[in-house]
DNA sequence: CCCCATAAACTAATGTTATTAGTTATAATA
DNA sequence: TATTATAACTAATAACATTAGTTTATGGGG
Protein backbone atom coordinates (compact mmCIF):
# COMPACT_ATOMS: atom_id res chain seq x y z
CA UNK A 1 0.00 0.00 0.00
CA UNK A 2 3.15 2.35 0.35
CA UNK A 3 6.31 1.88 -0.94
CA UNK A 4 9.31 2.04 1.81
CA UNK A 5 6.36 1.41 3.86
CA UNK A 6 6.80 2.53 7.50
CA UNK A 7 5.71 5.54 8.75
CA UNK A 8 2.36 6.93 9.02
CA UNK A 9 0.68 10.16 10.70
CA UNK A 10 0.04 8.65 14.04
CA UNK A 11 3.14 6.91 13.92
CA UNK A 12 4.89 10.41 14.23
CA UNK A 13 2.17 11.62 16.51
CA UNK A 14 3.41 9.57 18.63
CA UNK A 15 6.97 9.69 18.28
CA UNK A 16 6.18 13.56 18.49
CA UNK A 17 4.56 13.25 22.01
CA UNK A 18 7.98 11.14 23.12
CA UNK A 19 9.83 13.89 22.09
CA UNK A 20 8.02 16.80 23.72
CA UNK A 21 8.06 14.69 27.22
CA UNK A 22 11.39 14.23 27.23
CA UNK A 23 13.03 16.79 25.84
CA UNK A 24 10.12 19.74 25.94
CA UNK A 25 7.97 21.05 23.76
CA UNK A 26 10.72 23.62 22.19
CA UNK A 27 12.62 20.30 21.22
CA UNK A 28 9.98 19.01 19.09
CA UNK A 29 11.10 20.45 15.50
CA UNK A 30 10.71 18.62 12.34
CA UNK A 31 14.80 17.79 12.00
CA UNK A 32 14.26 16.24 15.54
CA UNK A 33 11.63 14.12 14.60
CA UNK A 34 13.16 13.20 11.41
CA UNK A 35 16.01 11.96 13.07
CA UNK A 36 14.47 10.15 15.44
CA UNK A 37 12.35 8.31 12.93
CA UNK A 38 15.74 8.09 10.87
CA UNK A 39 14.08 10.32 8.02
CA UNK A 40 14.81 13.16 6.34
CA UNK A 41 12.76 16.06 7.54
CA UNK A 42 11.34 16.86 3.94
CA UNK A 43 9.72 13.23 4.53
CA UNK A 44 7.63 14.33 7.22
CA UNK A 45 5.36 16.48 4.87
CA UNK A 46 3.88 13.29 3.23
CA UNK A 47 1.57 12.49 6.80
CA UNK A 48 1.48 15.62 8.39
CA UNK A 49 0.62 19.11 7.13
CA UNK A 50 3.95 21.02 8.60
CA UNK A 51 4.94 21.69 11.62
CA UNK A 52 1.78 23.62 12.73
CA UNK A 53 -0.03 20.58 11.17
CA UNK A 54 1.71 18.26 13.81
CA UNK A 55 1.27 20.31 16.67
CA UNK A 56 -2.57 20.47 16.13
CA UNK A 57 -2.34 16.58 15.73
CA UNK A 58 -0.52 16.34 19.20
CA UNK A 59 -3.37 18.60 21.23
CA UNK A 60 -6.17 16.16 20.00
CA UNK A 61 -3.87 13.26 20.87
CA UNK A 62 -3.10 15.18 24.04
CA UNK A 63 -6.72 16.08 24.53
CA UNK A 64 -8.16 12.03 24.04
CA UNK A 65 -5.51 10.83 26.10
CA UNK A 66 -5.99 13.35 29.28
CA UNK A 67 -10.07 12.28 28.89
CA UNK A 68 -9.30 8.61 28.99
CA UNK A 69 -7.47 9.37 31.85
CA UNK A 70 -9.62 11.37 33.62
CA UNK A 71 -12.98 9.50 32.86
CA UNK A 72 -11.59 6.51 34.33
CA UNK A 73 -10.66 7.97 37.06
CA UNK A 74 -14.23 9.55 37.85
CA UNK A 75 -15.72 6.20 36.44
CA UNK A 76 -18.28 4.82 39.72
CA UNK A 77 -17.31 7.66 41.47
CA UNK A 78 -20.35 10.61 42.40
CA UNK A 79 -20.11 13.99 43.98
CA UNK A 80 -16.84 14.65 45.78
CA UNK A 81 -15.01 11.57 45.78
CA UNK A 82 -15.11 11.90 41.87
CA UNK A 83 -14.16 15.20 41.58
CA UNK A 84 -11.06 15.19 43.42
CA UNK A 85 -10.56 11.78 41.64
CA UNK A 86 -10.83 13.53 38.19
CA UNK A 87 -8.32 16.59 39.83
CA UNK A 88 -5.81 14.15 40.64
CA UNK A 89 -5.82 12.27 37.47
CA UNK A 90 -5.54 15.57 35.53
CA UNK A 91 -2.46 16.49 37.34
CA UNK A 92 -1.13 13.55 37.10
CA UNK A 93 -1.55 13.37 33.73
CA UNK A 94 0.31 16.41 32.95
CA UNK A 95 3.38 15.17 35.48
CA UNK A 96 3.49 11.92 33.41
CA UNK A 97 3.26 13.59 30.53
CA UNK A 98 4.33 17.06 30.42
CA UNK A 99 5.52 17.41 26.90
CA UNK A 100 2.18 16.15 25.49
CA UNK A 101 0.00 17.99 28.23
CA UNK A 102 1.42 21.30 27.29
CA UNK A 103 0.55 20.77 23.57
CA UNK A 104 -3.03 20.29 24.41
CA UNK A 105 -3.01 24.10 25.28
CA UNK A 106 -0.93 25.32 22.13
CA UNK A 107 -2.95 24.51 19.39
CA UNK A 108 -2.97 27.10 16.61
CA UNK A 109 -5.77 26.05 14.76
CA UNK A 110 -9.49 26.97 16.13
CA UNK A 111 -11.75 25.51 13.97
CA UNK A 112 -10.21 22.14 13.14
CA UNK A 113 -13.14 19.70 14.32
CA UNK A 114 -11.49 17.08 15.68
CA UNK A 115 -9.82 19.42 18.31
CA UNK A 116 -12.56 21.04 18.59
CA UNK A 117 -14.78 17.38 19.65
CA UNK A 118 -11.80 16.35 21.97
CA UNK A 119 -12.14 19.62 23.68
CA UNK A 120 -16.02 18.85 24.35
CA UNK A 121 -15.95 15.57 25.66
CA UNK A 122 -13.91 17.05 28.46
CA UNK A 123 -16.17 19.83 28.74
CA UNK A 124 -18.48 17.61 29.42
CA UNK A 125 -17.32 14.96 31.51
CA UNK A 126 -16.59 17.76 34.28
CA UNK A 127 -19.77 19.33 33.92
CA UNK A 128 -21.29 15.85 34.41
CA UNK A 129 -19.15 15.46 37.61
CA UNK A 130 -20.14 18.61 38.94
CA UNK A 131 -23.85 17.54 37.95
CA UNK A 132 -24.34 16.33 41.42
CA UNK A 133 -24.31 19.30 43.11
CA UNK A 134 -27.22 20.71 41.45
CA UNK A 135 -26.05 24.11 40.54
CA UNK A 136 -28.14 25.32 38.13
CA UNK A 137 -26.83 25.95 34.63
CA UNK A 138 -25.35 29.29 34.69
CA UNK A 139 -23.38 28.38 38.24
CA UNK A 140 -22.27 25.05 36.67
CA UNK A 141 -20.96 26.73 33.78
CA UNK A 142 -18.79 29.14 35.94
CA UNK A 143 -18.09 26.25 38.55
CA UNK A 144 -16.43 24.28 35.05
CA UNK A 145 -14.81 27.34 34.41
CA UNK A 146 -13.42 27.48 37.56
CA UNK A 147 -12.27 23.76 38.14
CA UNK A 148 -10.80 24.19 35.08
CA UNK A 149 -8.38 27.01 35.53
CA UNK A 150 -7.84 25.53 39.33
CA UNK A 151 -6.70 21.98 37.64
CA UNK A 152 -4.61 23.92 34.70
CA UNK A 153 -2.95 26.73 37.04
CA UNK A 154 -1.69 23.92 39.63
CA UNK A 155 -0.50 21.85 36.75
CA UNK A 156 1.20 24.50 34.87
CA UNK A 157 2.74 26.04 38.04
CA UNK A 158 4.35 22.77 39.22
CA UNK A 159 5.94 22.14 35.91
CA UNK A 160 7.25 25.34 35.59
CA UNK A 161 8.71 25.07 39.16
CA UNK A 162 6.84 27.84 40.63
CA UNK A 163 6.23 26.02 43.88
CA UNK A 164 9.29 26.65 45.67
CA UNK A 165 8.86 25.48 48.97
CA UNK A 166 9.25 22.14 50.21
CA UNK A 167 5.60 21.21 50.99
CA UNK A 168 3.94 18.02 49.85
CA UNK A 169 1.77 19.15 46.12
CA UNK A 170 -0.06 16.27 46.68
CA UNK A 171 -1.51 17.52 50.07
CA UNK A 172 -2.02 21.40 47.92
CA UNK A 173 -3.67 19.94 45.54
CA UNK A 174 -6.29 17.97 47.64
CA UNK A 175 -6.82 20.56 49.86
CA UNK A 176 -7.37 22.71 46.82
CA UNK A 177 -10.11 21.02 45.34
CA UNK A 178 -11.49 20.14 48.66
CA UNK A 179 -11.84 23.98 49.70
CA UNK A 180 -13.27 24.55 46.14
CA UNK A 181 -16.14 21.98 46.70
CA UNK A 182 -16.56 22.88 49.84
CA UNK A 183 -16.93 27.11 48.73
CA UNK A 184 -19.15 25.57 46.20
CA UNK A 185 -21.84 23.91 48.76
CA UNK A 186 -20.91 27.15 51.34
CA UNK A 187 -22.28 29.36 48.42
CA UNK A 188 -24.66 27.23 46.51
CA UNK A 189 -28.01 29.55 46.27
CA UNK A 190 -25.62 32.90 46.64
CA UNK A 191 -26.24 35.80 44.30
CA UNK A 192 -22.95 36.99 44.32
CA UNK A 193 -24.16 40.44 44.51
CA UNK A 194 -21.11 42.82 46.29
CA UNK B 1 29.66 57.84 26.88
CA UNK B 2 28.31 55.68 24.18
CA UNK B 3 28.77 55.79 20.50
CA UNK B 4 26.27 55.88 18.18
CA UNK B 5 24.08 56.26 21.43
CA UNK B 6 20.23 55.38 21.08
CA UNK B 7 20.22 51.88 22.75
CA UNK B 8 20.39 50.44 26.45
CA UNK B 9 19.13 47.10 28.05
CA UNK B 10 16.15 48.98 29.30
CA UNK B 11 15.10 49.99 25.63
CA UNK B 12 15.22 46.65 24.36
CA UNK B 13 13.64 45.51 27.07
CA UNK B 14 10.64 47.59 26.78
CA UNK B 15 10.55 47.43 23.25
CA UNK B 16 10.86 43.59 23.74
CA UNK B 17 7.58 43.40 25.78
CA UNK B 18 5.79 45.32 23.41
CA UNK B 19 6.59 43.28 20.44
CA UNK B 20 5.35 40.35 23.01
CA UNK B 21 2.14 42.35 23.68
CA UNK B 22 1.61 43.01 20.14
CA UNK B 23 2.31 39.78 18.39
CA UNK B 24 2.77 37.11 20.79
CA UNK B 25 5.63 35.40 22.43
CA UNK B 26 6.15 33.48 19.19
CA UNK B 27 7.62 36.71 17.54
CA UNK B 28 9.68 38.30 19.70
CA UNK B 29 12.56 37.28 18.05
CA UNK B 30 15.84 38.91 18.03
CA UNK B 31 15.49 39.64 13.92
CA UNK B 32 12.18 41.51 14.54
CA UNK B 33 13.14 43.52 17.52
CA UNK B 34 16.03 44.82 16.03
CA UNK B 35 14.19 46.09 13.02
CA UNK B 36 11.82 47.61 15.43
CA UNK B 37 14.73 49.53 16.72
CA UNK B 38 16.06 50.04 13.49
CA UNK B 39 19.59 47.89 14.36
CA UNK B 40 20.92 44.89 12.91
CA UNK B 41 20.35 41.99 14.86
CA UNK B 42 24.26 41.26 16.13
CA UNK B 43 23.91 44.66 18.14
CA UNK B 44 21.66 43.63 20.42
CA UNK B 45 24.23 41.37 21.68
CA UNK B 46 25.92 44.49 23.35
CA UNK B 47 23.27 45.25 25.68
CA UNK B 48 21.70 41.60 26.26
CA UNK B 49 22.67 38.17 26.62
CA UNK B 50 21.20 36.54 23.44
CA UNK B 51 17.74 35.38 23.05
CA UNK B 52 17.88 33.44 26.19
CA UNK B 53 19.10 36.11 27.84
CA UNK B 54 16.88 38.97 26.97
CA UNK B 55 13.76 36.33 27.46
CA UNK B 56 14.98 36.54 31.29
CA UNK B 57 14.82 40.21 31.72
CA UNK B 58 11.23 40.11 29.99
CA UNK B 59 10.39 37.88 32.85
CA UNK B 60 12.24 40.40 35.04
CA UNK B 61 10.18 42.91 34.15
CA UNK B 62 6.42 41.21 33.94
CA UNK B 63 7.04 39.93 37.35
CA UNK B 64 8.10 43.88 38.55
CA UNK B 65 5.30 45.08 36.48
CA UNK B 66 2.70 42.00 38.15
CA UNK B 67 3.51 43.19 41.54
CA UNK B 68 3.37 46.64 41.40
CA UNK B 69 -0.59 46.04 40.14
CA UNK B 70 -0.95 43.44 42.77
CA UNK B 71 0.27 45.64 45.78
CA UNK B 72 -1.66 48.57 44.33
CA UNK B 73 -4.46 47.26 44.21
CA UNK B 74 -4.53 45.16 47.28
CA UNK B 75 -3.35 48.61 49.04
CA UNK B 76 -5.28 49.25 51.89
CA UNK B 77 -7.71 46.62 51.75
CA UNK B 78 -7.89 43.49 53.78
CA UNK B 79 -9.66 40.25 53.79
CA UNK B 80 -12.15 39.00 51.31
CA UNK B 81 -12.07 42.51 49.54
CA UNK B 82 -8.23 42.49 49.33
CA UNK B 83 -8.23 38.97 47.68
CA UNK B 84 -10.60 40.06 45.19
CA UNK B 85 -9.07 43.15 44.32
CA UNK B 86 -5.65 41.61 43.80
CA UNK B 87 -7.11 38.68 41.71
CA UNK B 88 -8.94 41.36 39.77
CA UNK B 89 -5.75 42.85 39.11
CA UNK B 90 -3.70 39.83 38.47
CA UNK B 91 -5.91 39.28 35.57
CA UNK B 92 -6.65 42.37 34.39
CA UNK B 93 -2.99 42.41 33.90
CA UNK B 94 -2.17 39.25 32.10
CA UNK B 95 -5.19 40.51 29.96
CA UNK B 96 -3.90 44.21 28.82
CA UNK B 97 -0.29 42.48 28.92
CA UNK B 98 -0.70 39.31 27.47
CA UNK B 99 3.06 39.01 26.26
CA UNK B 100 4.37 39.94 29.09
CA UNK B 101 2.94 37.70 31.07
CA UNK B 102 3.35 34.88 29.51
CA UNK B 103 7.12 35.70 29.96
CA UNK B 104 6.83 36.11 33.60
CA UNK B 105 6.45 31.75 33.33
CA UNK B 106 8.86 31.53 30.49
CA UNK B 107 11.87 31.50 32.19
CA UNK B 108 14.99 29.48 31.48
CA UNK B 109 17.68 29.72 34.06
CA UNK B 110 16.50 29.60 37.79
CA UNK B 111 19.26 31.13 39.80
CA UNK B 112 19.03 34.71 38.26
CA UNK B 113 18.97 36.61 41.31
CA UNK B 114 16.90 39.47 40.05
CA UNK B 115 14.43 36.80 38.80
CA UNK B 116 14.32 35.33 42.40
CA UNK B 117 13.87 38.14 44.04
CA UNK B 118 10.97 39.89 41.66
CA UNK B 119 8.90 36.55 42.28
CA UNK B 120 9.92 36.37 46.04
CA UNK B 121 8.01 39.87 46.40
CA UNK B 122 4.92 38.67 44.65
CA UNK B 123 4.79 35.51 47.20
CA UNK B 124 4.82 37.59 50.38
CA UNK B 125 2.28 40.04 48.95
CA UNK B 126 -0.05 37.20 48.37
CA UNK B 127 1.01 35.49 52.08
CA UNK B 128 0.21 39.03 53.32
CA UNK B 129 -3.00 39.12 52.04
CA UNK B 130 -4.04 35.84 53.07
CA UNK B 131 -2.11 36.46 56.43
CA UNK B 132 -6.26 38.07 57.72
CA UNK B 133 -7.69 34.69 57.74
CA UNK B 134 -5.39 33.12 60.21
CA UNK B 135 -4.66 29.71 58.85
CA UNK B 136 -1.30 29.13 60.59
CA UNK B 137 1.86 28.79 58.45
CA UNK B 138 0.87 25.67 56.92
CA UNK B 139 -2.10 25.86 55.69
CA UNK B 140 -1.18 29.63 54.74
CA UNK B 141 1.37 28.16 52.24
CA UNK B 142 -0.72 25.59 50.73
CA UNK B 143 -3.34 28.17 50.47
CA UNK B 144 -1.13 30.75 48.36
CA UNK B 145 -0.72 27.76 46.31
CA UNK B 146 -4.19 27.30 45.40
CA UNK B 147 -4.62 31.27 44.88
CA UNK B 148 -2.07 31.15 42.36
CA UNK B 149 -3.15 28.01 40.63
CA UNK B 150 -6.80 29.55 40.57
CA UNK B 151 -5.62 33.23 39.34
CA UNK B 152 -2.89 31.35 36.64
CA UNK B 153 -5.06 28.83 35.47
CA UNK B 154 -7.78 30.91 35.12
CA UNK B 155 -5.50 34.02 33.17
CA UNK B 156 -4.18 31.50 30.82
CA UNK B 157 -7.01 29.75 29.85
CA UNK B 158 -8.75 32.86 28.93
CA UNK B 159 -5.82 33.99 27.24
CA UNK B 160 -5.93 30.61 24.91
CA UNK B 161 -9.65 30.96 24.55
CA UNK B 162 -10.28 27.89 26.41
CA UNK B 163 -13.81 29.27 27.78
CA UNK B 164 -15.78 28.99 24.61
CA UNK B 165 -18.86 30.10 26.38
CA UNK B 166 -21.04 33.39 25.67
CA UNK B 167 -20.72 33.81 29.40
CA UNK B 168 -19.38 37.00 31.45
CA UNK B 169 -15.57 35.96 32.67
CA UNK B 170 -15.01 38.48 35.20
CA UNK B 171 -18.14 37.18 36.99
CA UNK B 172 -16.70 33.56 36.64
CA UNK B 173 -13.44 35.11 38.01
CA UNK B 174 -15.18 36.99 40.90
CA UNK B 175 -17.32 33.72 41.45
CA UNK B 176 -13.91 31.38 41.89
CA UNK B 177 -12.19 33.60 43.79
CA UNK B 178 -14.93 34.04 46.19
CA UNK B 179 -15.74 30.67 46.37
CA UNK B 180 -11.90 29.82 47.00
CA UNK B 181 -12.30 31.89 49.84
CA UNK B 182 -16.01 30.72 51.28
CA UNK B 183 -14.18 27.33 51.53
CA UNK B 184 -10.99 28.49 53.20
CA UNK B 185 -13.05 29.63 55.58
CA UNK B 186 -15.72 26.53 55.95
CA UNK B 187 -12.30 24.03 55.63
CA UNK B 188 -10.43 26.16 58.22
CA UNK B 189 -9.16 23.84 60.87
CA UNK B 190 -10.41 20.89 59.20
CA UNK B 191 -7.51 18.12 58.79
CA UNK B 192 -8.07 17.06 55.86
CA UNK B 193 -8.08 13.42 56.15
CA UNK B 194 -9.89 11.36 53.73
C1' DC C 1 41.54 71.83 21.39
C1' DC C 2 43.02 67.40 20.00
C1' DC C 3 44.02 62.59 20.67
C1' DC C 4 42.76 58.09 21.87
C1' DA C 5 40.71 54.38 24.14
C1' DT C 6 36.22 52.40 24.88
C1' DA C 7 32.45 50.28 23.28
C1' DA C 8 28.38 50.46 20.15
C1' DA C 9 27.08 49.21 15.82
C1' DC C 10 28.49 47.17 11.73
C1' DT C 11 29.57 43.32 7.93
C1' DA C 12 30.57 38.64 7.02
C1' DA C 13 30.00 34.02 7.91
C1' DT C 14 28.15 29.60 9.98
C1' DG C 15 24.81 26.40 11.46
C1' DT C 16 19.97 25.30 12.41
C1' DT C 17 15.39 25.42 11.20
C1' DA C 18 10.94 25.02 8.12
C1' DT C 19 9.33 24.65 3.74
C1' DT C 20 8.76 24.01 -1.46
C1' DA C 21 9.90 21.91 -5.92
C1' DG C 22 11.13 18.35 -8.38
C1' DT C 23 13.17 13.44 -8.64
C1' DT C 24 13.64 8.51 -7.55
C1' DA C 25 12.15 4.26 -6.38
C1' DT C 26 9.04 0.94 -4.24
C1' DA C 27 4.95 -1.56 -3.56
C1' DA C 28 0.30 -2.63 -4.75
C1' DT C 29 -2.66 -3.50 -8.61
C1' DA C 30 -4.30 -4.46 -13.16
C1' DT D 1 4.81 -8.29 -15.80
C1' DA D 2 3.81 -3.43 -16.57
C1' DT D 3 1.71 0.49 -14.63
C1' DT D 4 0.57 3.74 -11.33
C1' DA D 5 0.36 5.90 -7.00
C1' DT D 6 3.03 7.77 -3.55
C1' DA D 7 6.64 7.56 0.11
C1' DA D 8 11.03 9.11 0.62
C1' DC D 9 14.61 11.43 -1.45
C1' DT D 10 17.91 15.57 -3.00
C1' DA D 11 18.38 20.35 -3.87
C1' DA D 12 17.35 24.88 -2.86
C1' DT D 13 15.50 28.99 -0.36
C1' DA D 14 14.39 31.98 3.38
C1' DA D 15 14.33 33.13 8.34
C1' DC D 16 16.59 32.76 12.46
C1' DA D 17 20.50 32.95 16.34
C1' DT D 18 25.02 33.43 17.08
C1' DT D 19 30.20 34.32 16.66
C1' DA D 20 34.25 36.72 14.85
C1' DG D 21 36.27 40.47 13.35
C1' DT D 22 35.89 45.48 11.65
C1' DT D 23 34.53 50.27 11.71
C1' DT D 24 33.46 54.43 13.92
C1' DA D 25 31.58 57.66 17.02
C1' DT D 26 32.13 59.74 21.46
C1' DG D 27 33.71 61.43 25.77
C1' DG D 28 37.62 61.92 28.97
C1' DG D 29 42.67 63.00 29.54
C1' DG D 30 46.43 65.43 27.83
Amino acid sequence: MSPRAGLDTQTLVIAAAELADEQGMEEVTLAALAAKLGVRSPSLYNHINGLQGLRTLLAVHGLEQLYATMSLAADGLNGDEAVQAMGQAYVDFARKRPGLYETTLRAPEQEHTALERAGERILKLIIDVLGSYNLGEEAELHAVRGLRSILHGFASLEHKGGFGMPLDANISLSRLIQTYIAGIEKMKGADYTE
